[in-house]
DNA sequence: GCAAAAGTGTTGGCTATACACCCATGT
DNA sequence: ACATGGGTGTATAGCCAACACTTTTGC
């Protein structure tokens, strides 16, 4: 166990799940692989690990080259070590997820890497396991989505209740009670009602809220059903 | 991207935390580290992911060789890639958690590598990160046990609900209420009745269960809350 | 006035928890 | 007979889903 020296050393890919939150769906930043193996298929972000290098910051390094974005939410999803799953080496995968907040991204940086956003619902053909890999990490999302507030991450700072529960429409792909969701959520007392309305989505107008600073990070007392 | 040969390699460890449930309560095998750094501290079974070996594989030949077992439920629980968490050496930790049945490990094997059963309640000083792999496993077991029977894995083939209970309380490290329990597992319908009492626990006797084979893998229909 | 979204109220069913109570039996 | 665990029943509280209903306002 001691002699670290003889064992077999093993790349190591850190990909990136990343979800951003447009035009009131889920999408999912892929590039397009252009070299074969599996040239014309999509791919996550990705990249490998450095020297000296913790994983957290490999992604985040990853996040920063394609959206520019440094404060990103990230989180573990698994790892996946077949060692046939990369067609070309042998490659271990360590798979993070990450919320993007809407339009703080930098577009020109995504479209210099070619790189495409595709709603959650209508994915392409991905390369290798990168599909089990997007599988995982709605799982998870969903999960995270049932025990705490995903709305800090993914929508502005102020948000109409209305906008909250299409996020989680989106991320559990199913249409929400309205009634039931306000209350729900309101529940929770992790709301700050502003005194401002927003009139475009409806004739009578729906207030702003804002998360309490004092609920940041906190869980809902139960998980959540939705 | 594609020039894989310029990357950094790295060795890459496969940790297990093994539970095991002996004398009605959770417990860890861990053996005691004989080396410096961190000598005497206590340490996960551990191995290096080989060549042209998943670390699914990796965990299996460790758990082979240190309890003699070849089927075992695994899970993985997360990944640990601090650059500094081995003193000795830049390693990339893939833990997993394992679950042994009660007695059908091979206990002269087990005592070969210096091993001991340690209770979940009462665990010595780790080296290391294995703390926190440790306290991750036992979220993640406690998850999974909320949503299937963790029965199956970690008892005899026929079981009274007292020993399934105790196996819970163990589990989630707090009593439950008998009868509540009782109903609450029964009305999964997933077990069988048999004919045959253990009369050793109490005077009156209780009958024994057994999972029934339809449902070894079922998932509860809720998430179960104990 | 009407449509459409905002927001509130009501109801029935299910689950969790606490706990009372009877059963069977070895000592 | 009584203590002990096995097993059943009941009462209460809380949550959830379905859905009725009221409010507001632009057209």
């Amino acid at each position: 166990m001691e002699d670290y020296y003889k064992k077999t050393k093993h790349l190591v890919a850190v990909d990136c799940v990343i979800f951003g939150y447009k035009k009131e769906q889920l999408h999912l930043l892929l590039y397009p692989r252009g070299f074969e193996p599996a040239k014309g298929k999509w791919s996550l972000m990705g990249g490998f690990l450095q020297d000296k290098e913790s994983s957290d910051d490999s992604a985040r390094r990853i996040l920063k080259s394609t959206t520019g974005l440094m404060d990103v939410y990230l989180e573990q999803v698994a790892f996946f070590t077949n060692p046939l799953r990369d067609k070309a080496a042998r490659v271990i995968s360590l798979v993070y997820y990450a919320l993007l907040k809407e339009d703080k991204y930098d577009e020109t940086l995504v479209r210099e890497h070619g790189a495409h956003w595709w709603p959650v619902n209508k994915l392409p053909d991905f390369i290798f396991d990168h599909e089990e890999m997007v599988r995982k990490s709605m799982e998870k999302l969903q999960l995270k989505a049932s025990i705490n507030l995903v709305g800090i991450e993914l929508l502005p700072e102020m948000f109409t209740l209305q906008q909250l529960r299409n996020l989680y429409e989106a991320i559990f792909q199913k249409k929400l009670d309205p009634g039931n969701f306000r209350k729900k959520l309101l529940s929770t007392d992790m709301f700050e009602k502003l005194n401002i309305k927003n009139t475009k989505a409806s004739k009578k107008g729906a207030y702003y809220y804002r998360v309490k600073v004092t609920s940041q990070n906190k869980s809902f007392d139960r998980l959540m059903k939705f």
